[in-house]
DNA sequence: CGTATGACGTGCA
DNA sequence: GTGCACGCCATAC
């Protein structure tokens, strides 16, 4: 069922170990569409849990992407973290 | 139930 | 190296 996949994401990003990133296309795949990074993104965006550290998600471009709470503060978490420029 | 949106990704100029 | 357009999927309203 399509509503697995969002759990299963939530299950993969709240997986990814501390200084670790994936990317959507990465956490779709790993949720079982890999075609899905679509709504990976979409699921995290119109269900932002604080139990879930979606900022450890960033895009195939080592980009950022987006944050509900901005930007900044998804790429200060990760340096926080350990992630010094998205280039492990 | 049906429509529109989006925190993406890839290809081409 | 940069910018534009298309496609693809699930969610939310």
């Amino acid at each position: 069922m399509r509503k697995d996949f969002k759990l299963k994401v939530f299950e993969v990003v709240k997986a990814i170990p501390k200084g670790e990133t994936l990317s959507y296309k990465r956490v779709a795949e790993l949720a079982g569409r890999p075609k899905a990074y679509r709504a990976v993104g979409n699921i995290l965006s119109r269900n932002y849990d604080p139990s879930i550290p979606c900022h450890r998600v960033i895009r195939s471009d080592e980009a950022p992407g987006g944050y509900n709470r901005g930007s900044v503060a998804k790429i200060r978490k990760l340096r926080e973290e350990g992630v010094n420029q998205f280039r492990g």
